[in-house]
DNA sequence: CTACACCTTCCCATCGTGGGAAGGTCAAGC
DNA sequence: GCTTGACCTTCCCACGATGGGAAGGTGTAG
C-alpha cells in the first residue's frame, strides 16, 4: 500500500507520515522495487493510533511513550493513565486560561458600539495596560 | 531608559522587544552614544499595549492592525470591534475543541484502573482508531 | 582594577505542519 | 508506441512566538 493510500486510510497526511518516520516515531516501512514505501496492516494500525492520539492533543513525545506502552504487552496501565492524566490537566489549565481571555474579550466587545466613531473601550483597555 | 528597564516596566522581555522592533511592530527607538536603545514614555505605552494584547491572545498581525488603529485618532471603532470579535470567535472555537478532547480524556482516564495490570481502556481506544 | 550586570548582533532551537522544487514511476487513454 | 496526469522520492524552507547562548562592548560599584 502506497503512502497516499495509507494517508487516506488513517487521516494522517503523507507529509506527516514521512515526518513521523524521520523522527523515529514509526519504524521505516518496507520499500518496493521502485523505492516507494509499502505499508501493511500493522503500520496502518500504528498510524491510526497516532492520528487518534494527535486528535486528543497528545504531543509527539507523549505519543512516543504511549506507542511503546501499546507495543509492550506487559505494560502497567498505571503508566498509561499517568500520561493521559498529565495531558488532561495540561489541557484543562489551558482551557481555563483561554476562557479568561475570552471572558475579558466578550466584555470589551459588548461594550464597544462598533460604528464609525473613533472612541472605543477595546483600545482604551489595551492602552491602559496597568490593570493587569 | 534601557531595554532591561523597559522590559521590567512592561512585562515584555528584552528579547521580545528587540523582536517586535525587527518585524516592524515597533518603531526603532533612539540610540544613546553607546548604541543602547533608549525608551521613552511613548514606547513604554506601546509596549504595554502590545503586552496586554498578547495576554488577551491576539496574534502579532492582529496587534499590528490594532496598533495602527490606536495611533489613528480617526479610526472607526467598527474596525477595532471586528478584529476583537474575530479573535473572540477563534478563541471560542478552540476552547470548544479542547473541551471535546478533555471530555474524551476524562472518560478514558476514569475508566482506567491504573495499576500494574496491562489492560487499559486508554490504549484500547487509541488502538481502535475507527470510532472517529 | 576587577568583577558583574547589562547592552549589542547573530544564529539556532522549539513544535507540528505545510509548500514546493527537482527528479523518478506508474497507469490510462490516444 | 507516446503523452498526460497522478503519484512517489528527497531536500530545503516557512510559519508564530519565544527562548538560549555565543562573542564582543559598556557601565557601575567595591
Amino acid at each position: 500500500m502506497n503512502i497516499g493510500a495509507a494517508a487516506g486510510m488513517t487521516g494522517v497526511s503523507a507529509k506527516m507520515i514521512r515526518h513521523y518516520e524521520a523522527i523515529g516515531l514509526l519504524q521505516p516501512p518496507a520499500r518496493r522495487d521502485n523505492d516507494y514505501r509499502d505499508y501493511g496492516d500493522r503500520e496502518i494500525h500504528e498510524l491510526r493510533f497516532i492520528g487518534r492520539a494527535r486528535r486528543l492533543g497528545f504531543s509527539i513525545e507523549e505519543i512516543r511513550t504511549l506507542l511503546a506502552l501499546w507495543r509492550d504487552g506487559d505494560r502497567p496501565s498505571r503508566e498509561v493513565r499517568r500520561i493521559a492524566l498529565g495531558h488532561l490537566e495540561d489541557l484543562e489549565a489551558r482551557i481555563i486560561e483561554m476562557q479568561a481571555m475570552a471572558g475579558a474579550l466578550r466584555r470589551l466587545v459588548s461594550d464597544c458600539h462598533g460604528d464609525a466613531r473613533p472612541d472605543c473601550p477595546i483600545l482604551d483597555d489595551l492602552g491602559a495596560g496597568c490593570r493587569d
